[in-house]
DNA sequence: CTTGACTAGAAAGTGGTACTTTCTAAGCGT
DNA sequence: ACGCTTAGAAAGTACCACTTTCTAGTCAAG
């Protein structure tokens, strides 16, 4: 098809499709003369895809590169799946110096003490590090047991996530990291629900 | 103190504080002549606020105006600090006009079954319905048992939410709504740990 | 075979957000 | 009295996600 049926299909302009092929985030179509360009159905796949990242998902340009080229590698070491889109979510921090000695680690710690698999230089570590500090900082005291609550939760979360993974599938990075985007702001809804059905009746 | 020490103390730049004065997120100090105002303890506090709402919240100025208006309104109607806190979080969204019969209410039906409190135009569930169309859009598909095991996990974080606020405390609905932005990007990391965990051993 | 719609590709422009800079007129402090 | 600071307003900046505008070429109907 055609860049202008393309655009009909997914409802995005042929401006912003041009704009995704240039900043690679499409792969061109199969070129039919010096001005014409034939696209198929993983086009209009991947554009949906993009969409749905960046609405839904509140993700930028730069993370859904990351995610397309993870999604688009050729038959990653299956062993890591998680670990490689994982990675791909979790756009690189600089390590800023910490200024408090107080708190160094202590999401390391905690998660040592959780017996949850991570190593040095763990990039999911080093957020839960920042996002805990943030809580401290903002007067939102979160001590460890309030933690290690949360994590007993969480890992319902993840039992639940992990279960919808069809083991072995070819597409399988694909649903784990385009899953993990999007159910975040369904998990998100949900608990603001919960709260209230929860504070309602105890 | 004056606005160079707020500067100092806070660690933001006296142009910024201006611009929060500016914007309204900040209340504007006690005016000790025409060209300078003494500002307090509250000032640091609320810089301070703000800047944890933007930078590890991630939400923007009108999200924060929204919640500042709610945490300064004298004495709210305490019956119902969740739906104020609730409210000031889901920004208004423009109802769009759905265009699948489908799946319409979906959400609103799940959440009735499921037996949560809630009512017609309830934007909590209106979110919940457009993250969870978002998901289905995006190829990742969410049968209402499964959204029952996210919700039996959700219910446990929201437990725990809601056992953190003192009941009756004076600045309920501040640290109701403190809590639940900065403990979104905590919760977050634990997600992608939880599901290492649990899919490296079973 | 012409005419109008479409296309690729690049460059420049736009609107929104969160500041930052620059300005003036006026204290303040040593 | 001289430089440092301040309030307040206006204009400017950087970044992001597009959108517009351009050229040069292609295609398809009449």
């Amino acid at each position: 098809m055609r860049i202008s049926v393309l655009a009909t299909r997914t409802e995005v302009s042929v401006g912003t499709i041009k704009f995704y092929l240039r900043e690679g985030l499409l792969p061109p179509g199969r070129q039919t003369s010096r001005t014409t360009a034939e696209y198929d159905e993983s086009h209009v796949e991947r554009i949906r895809l993009v969409r749905a990242l960046t609405d839904a998902g509140g993700l930028g340009i730069a993370a859904v590169r990351r995610i397309i080229a993870v999604i688009d590698a050729p038959d990653p070491q299956r062993l890591d799946v998680l670990a490689t889109a994982q990675d791909a979510l979790t756009g690189r921090v600089d390590p800023e110096p910490d200024d408090s000695a107080a708190s160094v680690g202590r999401a390391h710690s905690w998660v040592a003490a959780r017996g949850w698999p991570t190593g040095p230089g763990d990039r999911v570590v080093e957020r839960l590090e920042r996002a805990w500090e943030a809580c401290e900082q903002a007067g939102v005291h979160v001590e460890d047991s309030m933690m290690d609550d949360y994590a007993d939760a969480v890992e319902q979360v993840a039992r639940v996530d992990v279960a919808a993974v069809p083991p072995g599938a070819d597409d399988a990075v694909r649903r784990v990291v385009v899953g993990t985007v999007m159910l975040e702001p369904v998990l998100s809804a949900l608990r603001l629900l919960a709260q209230r059905a929860i504070s309602v009746q105890g």
